[in-house]
DNA sequence: AAGGTATTGTAGCGACTGCTACATTAATGT
DNA sequence: ACATTAATGTAGCAGTCGCTACAATACCTT
């Protein structure tokens, strides 16, 4: 059933920009008349097209993942690789400008999370899973089981990366890649 | 030159409180009244003992973080260690119940200074450092180069478990250690 | 006891928060 | 052309934010 109600069409087109915004300025400051602002209406509009506050930001991370979705999907190697390879390929276009702001949104997802959040934790779990999923599929590996934990610690391993250069650290990210 | 100047005192045992309710709580809600009320006063008399908020959330985390090295320094193992076998050490405390708040400031902190707010970052970087530096010390290296690659390594490794614990899938986290 | 300083309470300011009531305009179907 | 519904603006509510002016108390020195 194609559902572009017209209503459903200006929903998708609002988040859209919502998704620019949060990307550019994150979680902390994505208040509703800011990010009306950002999306050229108000925040009468904003809640004419959603329930409340947690509708809009749930729509705006999922749009946001979903973006991140397909940047990583053009990412794929045309063959399987090692654990050291992938992780080295991962880091080399997360780490690029114009993925940085996922990463930082998706930092300030987990950190929500990992409060119990009940808004934010479904979410994260499966953009996080997801990765998990992306990365198993990328691996080179003889058995099912060691895919897993290679994949489990791949997601470890980038996950670490991205917390480390967000502190400012990314020499420490370089130096552990070595 | 001690300097217990009666009012330092004070404001020493105001933020230990403070402290106490942000590991509680989150940075999120750690707004003035809350705080105050958490630590007996009111928000007239946090903004007697400090300048500004900025202020008392930069002594409440430096609080937290000389804790957290507290903590830490009780834990070192007798003996240098493998980056395995520290690593599992390592991650078997940090998720200890009593320790897991502290990451979860931890990432709260990081996700601000990935987003190089000018509080948070420089805070955040000399707590990665020491973790660092705690890290480099425990290992068993053959010469200082292989230090502090393992040391980096080992940072990336913990604070990948930490953030993909906190969106939960603290099973990841185990099965990346086997 | 007097005077000065350190500490604390009360009350409020202006800005912002999510959200809503009410009215108006625009589009749509009949 | 008219009635109905969808879309939007205006205004505001009750609450919170960081912060401050003013006044009162408590304490300490002389």
């Amino acid at each position: 059933m194609t559902n572009p109600s017209k209503s459903e069409v200006r929903r998708m087109a609002l988040v859209d920009k919502l998704a620019d915004h949060v990307l550019e300025h994150g979680l902390v400051t994505a208040s509703l008349r800011p990010l009306a602002k950002a999306a050229g209406t108000s925040d009468r509009m904003l809640l004419y097209y959603f329930p409340d506050k947690a509708e809009i930001i749930a729509a705006t991370l999922q749009c946001i993942a979903a973006r991140m979705v397909a940047a990583m999907s053009e990412q794929v190697a045309p063959e399987p690789l090692s654990l050291d390879a992938l992780s080295q390929r991962l880091s080399a276009f997360l780490f690029e400008e114009r993925f940085w702001p996922y990463m930082c949104v998706w930092l300030e997802l987990a950190s929500r999370a990992g409060r119990g959040d009940p808004l934010y934790t479904p979410i994260a779990a499966a953009i996080g899973q997801g990765f998990l999923e992306w990365g198993a599929a990328q691996l080179a590996a003889p058995d099912a089981e060691t895919r897993a934990r290679d994949a489990a610690k791949l997601l470890v391993r980038i996950e670490g990366m991205v917390l480390v250069r967000a502190i400012g650290l990314g020499e420490v990210v370089e130096r552990s890649l070595s």
